[in-house]
DNA sequence: GATGAATGAGTATTCATTCAT
DNA sequence: GATGAATGAATACTCATTCAT
């Protein structure tokens, strides 16, 4: 994530872009350990190995550090996402199921967990934040959703559905699953259910719901 | 938790169980817009009319007075709507729907999204109140929809399917999407919706993943 | 300590005079235990089984009480310790022995070691409870022990000395011994000291320093 | 407790280890004033001349505080008067003499006189202090005086006597009248007396009570 | 740039005291 | 008289922020 770069200058010295860096992912830590009021600034100096001053000469004050490190990791995390998630082929199933997979995946990180939990509760202190998450994660992602299903309608694969319920359904579900089985240690006993086996049944479920209804003629979508 | 005591006395006089439940729906309010560490007890006291050292009369400590008022915010809620959920009648379609019509009414209220909101937030620093949030809430909605399925499946109205994932599916959904709905100052733009349109579409959607497959006999599920 | 009195009316009723009795008694326990300061009026009720209101019935504010808790336990006390003192008999040796013995007694008990200790430890706060201290204790037995020292230089038993400093050296050797004893669980290893083998030593030194000098006539004591 | 750090700096900077001494220094007048409940960190940190949060730099809480001020004070104190103590001389008599003069000049000092009251009031609450001052206090100066009287018993000097008891009753009696003697403003009346005579007398008392008996061949002490 | 000692406003908690019943 | 719920001033302790070095 730090990135090495060589100076002319023959004495070695701490390149100051590595500075943000390593705030930024200590901030990550202790936030999401101990969310925004609970988390303290000495315990972030110290897991980035500076001074507690140091964190002052690249972020103004705690509040927009946290704000920082959520917009950091989002970023950091889409640029990674999208590049992977443009060549889909096949049938539209098949490219939903492939869809699903890949961002299944992404749900279950860490990063994405602790984002998310940080998100939902702090953000209706913050709609700036807010804003920038629906603009960057939701928005995105949809437009992506959106294609896949408006393409499969138009084939005839799916009945014809709200495009934009539809997407917001299947994020819906991905994502509500996907925290659901990182907090099996929180919710346990009649829930408990391998990752794998709950994604296919997911999929499975999402397909169901859009197989065209027999003797109906696939119109367009709305 | 207040427990009524008897008073010799018939005169009015101040009844002490009135006190605690002065403080729990002050404590909601500003829990609910500061979160846990963010609400000052002084602001809880003077929203709830009484002095700050009232407070610890009742509670000995801002956690659990936190704790206290997620319980006490969940049970109430709880008691009214397995009032409401009792009797449902006509084909397993149609109590699917009105079961989500309900849940979704609940799901809607300040009280629900409240709780929901400080329960993720928090929820890994207090192992007990997810487990009491796993049982009281999710254990026995789950039993509910279960049942509801289960029902169909036999009826061969619904295909047969995983009921334990099923009735996960059908939670997820509803919590994702009036949880979003809700939020929509937040996720504004394309994602606006009307709520009762979105409900319809879900329950649309919901039932036509579970349609049998054509051709396909119904066997008992799991 | 509370006497019982009976009352005409037929009709029990708890003795209002009791009240001050239970107080101070449970004064002694709570401010012997936590001083002063940490002592709490709460817990001072609980254990005199009255509520926290009626201590304010007998006695203005915390001060007071404990001023009053000192002065009573010093006179109850007092008035048992001189009536046992009186009837000395024998050699002036023998009494001062006898009168040793029976302070030491006094000196050993918890009312003592408690008054003691607080009184020392607040005692430049309340000057008038120093004083009440050095009148009703401290002069009252320094007389004593000024007439039995006395009466002894004037008989030849001991060899003439100043009188107020003997009784000071007497009454300082029982007073921080029999304190030091009962500290034994503290002050441990090298001191640890048989009470009654103490007090034949303190004794024996306290005569042997009195012993009249050989070859010297024995003047009148300054 | 303060390390000496080294500075590789030449130029003048406020040490850090001064801090902790004027803490400390505050500390000591405070609590003497008020004592351990009774002191407020808030003029604790003014009086030292600095914030509030700086106490908590060297000290975790006031308990802490306030147990490292009485170290301090009597270690400081100790290393002072060890030094004074070695090289007496002269008959042990003289010896004795010597150093109860040298000891008394301790005992007034109201780093002794605080330390004292301080000690009493608390102890029970504070074992580890009392053992400390049990070992650093008691048992040194105890050591010194059992050599003083052994030598005098085996010179035939003193009578022979309990060395333990006896070096009990010297340490006794120059802490209770050295203390008395400091709390003339509280013993007043028939107490007041110089403290240089006292001094005096009690010295005599205590050697007149070591004489040795006449006609008893002086055996050694146990 | 970097440091970390110092700051002091902010907050949870306690507890002596009051007073309606 | 007696009660004990209510009060709110007082205080230990925290931690984001500053700034001299």
């Amino acid at each position: 994530m730090a990135q090495a770069r060589t100076t002319k200058d023959p004495k070695w010295r701490r390149l100051p872009e590595e500075r943000p860096q390593q705030i930024l992912a200590a901030a990550f830590e202790e936030f999401g350990e101990h969310g925004l009021a609970g988390a303290r600034l000495d315990d972030i100096a110290r897991r980035a190995g500076v001074a507690k001053g140091t964190i002052y000469l690249y972020f103004p004050n705690k509040e927009v550090l946290f704000k920082e490190m959520i917009r950091h990791t989002v970023v950091a995390r889409l640029e990674q996402a999208e590049l992977e998630l443009d060549a889909l082929t096949g049938t539209a199933a098949e490219q939903v199921g492939e869809y699903m997979r890949r961002w299944w995946t992404y749900l279950e990180t860490p990063e994405f967990q602790t984002v998310y939990r940080l998100l939902h509760g702090e953000l209706h202190r913050f709609p700036d934040l807010a804003q920038f998450y629906a603009d960057e994660v939701i928005v995105r992602s949809h437009e992506l959703v959106r294609a896949l299903i408006t393409r499969g309608v138009e084939r005839g694969e799916f009945r014809p559905v709200d495009i934009n319920v539809t997407a917001r359904i299947l994020a819906g579900m991905l994502i509500t699953h996907s925290v659901w089985v990182c907090q099996q240690q929180l919710f346990k006993q009649p829930f408990t259910v391998r990752r794998e086996y709950l994604l296919e049944q997911l999929t499975d479920f999402f397909l169901h719901a859009l197989r065209p209804t027999p003797g109906v003629a696939n119109a367009a979508a709305r």
